[in-house]
DNA sequence: TTTTAATACTTCAATATATGAAGTAAACAT
DNA sequence: ATGTTTACTTCATATATTGAAGTATTAAAA
């Protein structure tokens, strides 16, 4: 593989998702369901296009993505869906979530999110992951 | 906060460990108990002496570590642990292992490990947390 | 007391990557 | 044909990363 730093699996992963948007890229479709370029790109953080654009392609040559063209409306139409291997990557979103939810008392998290983020985690991550495979 | 680009969790953590080193400087010190600014450096993805130096001060102004003065052997000698806003990011590595231990044949994980991480991922962060709140 | 060795950095020029603004192209509706 | 929507690309600028080399501090050895 090309690009691995080390045989150290947090170093894997670091190697596919290590910097500031790519997992933010993987929240977008996997957690908040948003499945289109125009979609991801009007998230908060404003991706700027040309970023979003070598994101997922880097995500599609690692296959934590699929992209399928769609027809229906204007424009051109595509679909991105998380792979399995992009699905199994949600837990460490639910992680950082949860380090969120103890230590930024900015964050935006729900009262019943928080509480499960405390007692259920286990639960929070079979539930995205049903609706992330679904969604595939 | 200066940087923090939306209220969203994910993101938030992102503002603080989205590259490619920090975390891995999270595990040198966390998960493999190296405390000193060589032993760090001396890891097999050979982070640049800068880079490492860049990492640690925002780390410190973060208040994921702490940074003491030692005495002792020749040179300065200074010690790295984490803050327990920093041991709580330790659940983040677990579940990038998790990930790898599934998706990377070549990654190294011992054959307990993998199946802890299978079967007992409570157990693990445990584990990790409380040896790494002795070591601060 | 000078020298040596060890540790923890800093400096700097070169390279790589990220950004924002603007432009292009394809599909469809009117 | 024209306009609108979507999905990008292009490019110049700004920022960040890298590797090699150098500096500073401490303590032990000669």
């Amino acid at each position: 593989m090309p690009g691995k730093r080390s045989d150290c699996p947090v170093a894997h992963v670091l190697d596919l998702v290590g910097d500031r948007w790519t997992l933010l890229v993987i929240r977008d479709i996997g957690v908040l369901g948003k499945h289109s370029f125009g979609d991801i790109a009007a998230s908060p953080e404003k991706i700027p296009p040309a970023t979003l654009s070598a994101r997922l392609d880097l995500l599609l040559s690692n296959e934590l993505l699929t992209k399928t063209e769609v027809s229906g409306g204007p424009g051109r139409q595509y679909r991105y869906a998380l792979t399995e291997r992009g699905v199994d990557l949600l837990p460490v979103l639910v992680t950082m979530m949860q380090w969120s939810a103890r230590h930024d008392p900015d964050t935006i998290i729900s009262r019943g999110m928080r509480k499960r983020l405390k007692e259920d985690i286990t639960g929070i991550i079979d539930g995205l992951r049903e609706t992330a495979l679904r969604e595939q």
